[in-house]
Parts: structure tokens; C-alpha cells; sequence
RNA sequence: CGGGGCGUAGCGCAGCCUGGUAGCGCAUCUGGUUUGGGACCAGAGGGUCGGGUGUUCGAAUCACCCCGCCCCGACCA
């Protein structure tokens, strides 16, 4: 491709509303341009580098012997209303009416699609198992789209199905799918890590998430120091050493103005765990749809919001406004668990806590002397509070207790899911066994962000001056820089763009009437791997610069430069 | 959805407080001089100042409403 008549507009400036350095790199070196929130046009660069994505999730998919096909995106109701997630998904499904006011949605997902195809074509447990992929557009309407093509609302996925005769075959399969990604990401240059899932709107009974390292990641990932326990915030647990208080009476404290955890306990001179914070959420879906309950952690926890869903089987539980608050008998500032007129849980840290601190329901006023099992007595009792930093690892040796909790960021760029048979029952897919009999099929996903990843890469990898692909994912994979407009230089850069181009390497030829200082920039800031210099100065002297966007340069005779370019993309690949 | 910020040429910004012919840098076009790290000189094009309503002789500027964008939170593969 020549420079001169390719659509890659850079921009010299970061733009005003990229936050984090994937999002301006992109838009900086033309590779992307924002439409509307979190939908993004793929220019000529941006998409070359998707399709190399997409090439080695293809080769590795179909290596671990998937099939690929494509399924639609716009999806009819019924299929939604059959899985029960029509009304489940929430806002973040685009739904809408065609012409004959039938009700549809745009996919940000296939179970239902899938399961519909297979249900109509599975006979025997001879078809099984079959895993099935698509690389394809998704929509999710999300609340908050942002940081480029790290969470648009219209992206790239890779998604997997299998189905399967029995659990084992499952088990099989997820595990064969595991190590794919393992090999996919590894491929990808990435630095990244496996952690257990909660499974979210996805449902099912076992999931992992593979997370990109980078401190731009929205998501928390806990870890243990010592053994190879890894799991995402929302489902890590860990153990808290317990702090424990004398019994005593319940008895009302007068604690005026003081309605955070820190004041309580500043004031009546008592560790923030001895408090119990209580916290008020609305309730959607599930047995307590429509209602308001109250969760209790220790005073220095944090409750863990996807813990609290997961604990009611609720699809949404937002904090409850202090309206909600008077209801349930209480206020703002000053809630404790004792006599609320709600369901109350109770994290698993308070199960035997006595002695405690807590909100008295009436205005200025703690209790003390609280007891759980005593003063509580009802409260349901779950995991809900979320891991620090720091605390004693629940998987190590029990007898050693070695490992301690550590954090990181991450981005999520994979996740797989062992469904079991959530949806392949509700949308039918049946077959028969080996004894004539009609059985329902077990069923696997697996997703892989794949415009995420262009953004994880770069976040990865990444300099003062711009992006730095590796050879395989590079839109192209070495540039000839042209210096001045001398015939010699002309036609000697020519020559080398065609040989490189029949042997089959992606080159760029920067053949615009530019300054050098220009094209070493734009070409930095793209990160292609490799630049050759082409001037009257190195021709004359027969020394022709060869730099690696990574590092290295060198000076060779004009003739060997082909060869050495195919020796640095041996060695690199 | 709550809190905060922003919207002026393709990009980055000033002007707004204190109303009076819309500016700067980069980019673009023309001509010239340059040419191994984002050149210089001269000239030119490009704007319903996010939209609407109001106040006013007069609104980018003041008031109200709406829309869009960004950040934090809530929420979410």
C-alpha cells in the first residue's frame, strides 16, 4: 500500500475524550473514529489488525476442532421468552418492533439462536458433541460505554457453543476450550490470567474469565500469593481473621451527627470491625423481586454487590433511596439489622458476632451489645462481603495458611461457562441416547472479546510514542520510509516495496511528500514493527537503515536489506 | 440513574465573568524556499459558536428548556 493514497488520517493531538492510552493511540493513528457512544467506525488500519485477530482465533478454534458459522443479529422475542431472559436481560438488550410490530432485539448474545438451530437439527447422540463458533458483531446497550473499544456498545465477539451428551463430555470440552484460549492469548503477546467467574446474565454452574493485566482494567481480580487460587472480586472469598467482643446487653448509645462507620467508631473509641455496616438495596427479579432488604458486613468490609444478587437469585439490587429507608422502619445513617420490617442477610463474617455496634433505627442513636444469633435471629446468613488486600487465602493448606490475597487489574477478554442444561432445556434440544431415549443435551459458551483485545494489546504494549504490534497483529508488517523525493531514492524504495510485497510480506511504502520527522512519527505511532529507511545519504553510502519498532536498528548494503527483513520476521515470529 | 465537567473550523484551545463585525496553534489549498526526527515565508479556503425559546436596539456571551460528550459512582460478559 502507498502512503500517499491510503486512508489512515493521524491526528497530532491526543483527542479531549480519550481517557486511557488504547482509546487515543487509536484515534491518533487513524485507526478507529467514534460514530456515537461506544460505537465506533473500524478505519482501514484498525480493521487490518481485527482480521489478524480474528485469523489466529480461527486457526486455534478450529484446531480444537469447533465449526464455524454465523448466526443473525437481529434475534424475534420468542426465542427470548422461551430462555426466560426476554424479560431477564434488562436494558441492556436492544429491543425493538419491525414493520409488523413484532417485537426483536439486536443479539448481545446467541444462546437462544444457537439452541434453536440445534434443536432442529439434533437427532442422535452419534452428532454429539459439536462445538459451533461465530465471529461477530454484538450489541449491548450498556449503561456506560467507555474507553474506546475496551467497552463499546457495538463490538466484536467471538462466540462458541457446545453441546454434549452428558456432563462429562462437557467437562471435557471446557477444559479442551481453556487451554485454547491459553494458546490464543499466548499468541497474542499477552501477559494474562485465568480467574473463577461469577456467571452473571450468562447463568450456568462454572465459569473462568481470562483477564489482561493492566491497570486501566475495570475489572479486580484477587489472587493468592502462594497457591494457584485466582478469582474475579465478585466471587473471590477469602479468610478474615475475626475479631472477636464480649457478650453484653443490647443498649442504646446516643451517637448525635455520626452516621459514617469511621465517626461511630472514633467516637465511642471502638475498631471499625466491631460496627456492623448495614446497607438498604432494591431488589429486581427473583423471590424478592419489587422488595426492599437490608445486608450486613462488618464496619471495615465492603459488600460486594454481585455476591448480594447472587445470595437473593435477584437480577438487579441497586441502593434503596432513604424513602425506602422509613419503610422498612429505619433512616438514613443510623440502620442496625434488629427489628427491621424487611429480609436481612447477614455476611458470614457476623454469623457468631456478639458485642457489636450498630445503627438503632432511630435518629442520632447506636446500640451496642448487639447479637447476632440473639437480637437477629431470622437473618439469612451468605457470603457477601469482598476480599482485601491481605487477607489469609481460603484454598491454601489450611494447616500452613501461607497465602495471602492479592489484587490486580484486569482487563476481560475471555470468558467460558459450563451451562449445564439452562438453556437447552427451555428451547428443547433433545436427541437420542444410546438406549433410544429421549435426553436433554448439555450445553458450553465460550466468548472472546475481539475488538477488546485490539485496545488490551495496546494497553499492553505501548511507548512514548505510540503503539508497538507484534508482527502478527501488526496492520502491516514492515514500512519503507522514503527520505526527500530523489529519483534514486524513488525508485530504489519502488523496487523494494514490490519485492516485498511478492514475497508476500504487508508493506506499507511511505511515498508522501513529507518531511522525515513526519513519517517517523506517523510510522511510530502506528507501531509497525519494521521500518526501513530509504535515502539518497544511506544509498550513497550503501548503508540502509533498519530499525525494529521494538528496539534494535541496523545499517546493511541495499541488497540484502529482503533478506535481512525476512531473517527479522524468522527470528521475531 | 445520581454527582461533577464540557460543547466555538477536521484536531487542540482562547473569547463568555463585564452583550457591540468570531480568534489562535496545528491540519487543508496555492506559490516559493527547505528536506535524516512533527520546517519556514507569503497568500487562501473553511463556522447556523450543540439545538430551541426568551431578555435586549443588538446574544458565542445573560436566562430557561432540550440534546450530545467526558469523568466519578451505581450497574454490567
Amino acid at each position: 500500500m502507498r502512503y500517499s493514497r491510503f486512508f489512515a488520517p493521524t491526528l497530532r493531538d491526543d483527542p479531549a475524550d480519550a481517557e486511557v492510552i488504547s482509546h487515543k493511540l487509536l484515534l491518533r493513528a487513524g485507526f478507529i473514529r467514534r460514530v456515537t457512544s461506544g460505537v465506533y467506525d473500524f478505519l482501514p488500519m484498525g480493521l487490518r489488525v481485527l482480521r489478524n485477530i480474528e485469523a489466529i482465533v480461527r486457526e486455534e478454534m478450529t484446531c480444537a476442532g469447533a465449526q464455524e458459522l454465523l448466526l443473525p443479529m437481529v434475534q424475534p422475542s420468542e426465542l427470548w421468552q422461551k430462555s426466560g431472559r426476554w424479560e431477564k436481560y434488562g436494558n441492556e438488550l436492544l429491543r425493538f418492533k419491525d414493520r409488523h410490530a413484532h417485537e426483536s432485539c439486536l443479539g448481545p448474545t446467541h444462546e437462544e439462536v444457537i439452541c434453536d438451530l440445534v434443536s432442529r437439527e439434533l437427532r442422535s447422540y452419534k452428532q454429539l458433541p459439536m462445538n459451533l463458533y461465530q465471529i461477530q458483531t454484538k450489541f449491548r446497550d450498556e449503561v456506560r460505554p467507555r474507553f474506546g473499544l475496551m467497552r463499546g456498545r457495538e463490538f466484536v465477539m467471538k462466540d462458541a457453543y457446545s453441546f454434549h451428551a452428558d456432563e462429562a463430555s462437557l467437562q471435557v470440552e471446557y477444559q479442551n476450550m481453556f487451554t485454547t484460549y491459553q494458546r490464543i492469548f499466548n499468541r497474542l503477546g499477552l501477559k494474562f490470567r485465568a480467574v473463577e467467574a461469577d456467571t452473571g446474565s450468562i447463568g450456568g454452574n462454572q465459569s473462568h474469565e481470562f483477564h489482561v493485566l493492566a491497570e486501566s482494567g475495570e475489572d479486580l481480580i484477587a489472587y493468592c500469593s502462594h497457591c494457584d487460587y485466582a478469582a474475579n472480586v465478585e466471587k473471590a472469598i477469602s479468610t478474615r481473621v475475626i475479631p472477636s467482643f464480649d457478650t453484653a446487653e443490647l443498649s442504646n448509645i446516643s451517637t448525635p451527627d455520626m452516621t459514617a462507620v469511621e465517626d461511630v467508631a472514633k467516637y465511642l473509641g471502638v475498631e471499625a470491625s466491631q460496627l456492623v455496616k448495614t446497607l438498604i438495596y432494591q431488589v429486581t427479579g427473583g423471590a424478592f423481586d419489587g422488595q426492599i432488604i437490608a445486608a450486613c458486613v462488618r464496619g471495615d468490609d465492603s459488600l460486594q454487590g454481585v455476591k448480594l444478587a447472587r445470595a437473593l437469585a435477584a437480577d438487579i439490587v441497586e441502593l434503596a433511596d432513604d424513602a425506602a429507608l422509613k419503610t422498612i422502619g429505619s433512616l438514613k445513617g443510623f440502620v442496625g439489622p434488629q427489628g427491621l420490617a424487611c429480609k436481612v442477610l447477614i455476611d458470614t463474617s457476623l454469623q457468631a458476632a456478639v458485642g457489636m455496634v450498630a445503627g438503632a433505627n432511630k435518629i442520632d442513636c447506636h446500640v451496642s451489645g448487639l447479637s447476632i444469633a440473639r437480637d437477629v435471629a431470622d437473618a439469612e446468613i451468605a457470603d457477601l462481603r469482598e476480599v482485601r488486600s491481605d487477607d489469609a487465602c481460603s484454598k491454601c493448606d489450611s494447616k500452613g495458611s501461607e497465602g495471602y490475597i492479592k489484587q490486580a487489574r484486569g482487563i476481560e477478554v475471555g470468558q467460558v461457562f459450563s451451562l449445564g442444561q439452562q438453556y437447552t432445556k427451555p428451547l428443547g434440544v433433545l436427541f437420542q441416547d444410546q438406549h433410544g431415549k429421549r435426553a436433554i443435551a448439555t450445553m458450553g459458551c465460550y466468548g472472546i472479546g475481539v475488538s477488546r483485545l485490539i485496545a488490551a494489546v495496546i494497553e499492553q504494549c505501548h511507548d512514548d510514542h505510540g503503539m508497538i504490534w507484534p508482527l502478527a497483529l501488526a496492520p502491516f508488517q514492515v514500512v519503507i520510509i522514503t527520505m526527500g523525493k530523489s529519483e534514486t531514492a524513488m525508485s530504489a524504495s519502488e523496487k523494494l516495496y514490490q519485492d516485498l510485497i511478492e514475497a508476500g510480506i504487508e508493506v506499507l511504502w511511505d511515498d508522501r511528500k513529507e518531511r522525515p520527522g513526519v513519517k517517523f512519527k506517523d510510522a511510530e505511532l502506528m507501531g509497525l514493527p519494521i521500518h526501513v529507511v530509504i535515502g539518497d545519504r544511506g544509498l550513497d553510502a550503501d548503508a540502509i537503515e533498519v530499525r525494529q519498532r521494538a528496539g534494535s536498528k541496523q545499517a546493511i548494503s541495499m541488497a540484502s536489506v529482503a533478506d535481512t527483513i525476512h531473517s527479522i520476521m524468522a527470528e521475531v515470529s
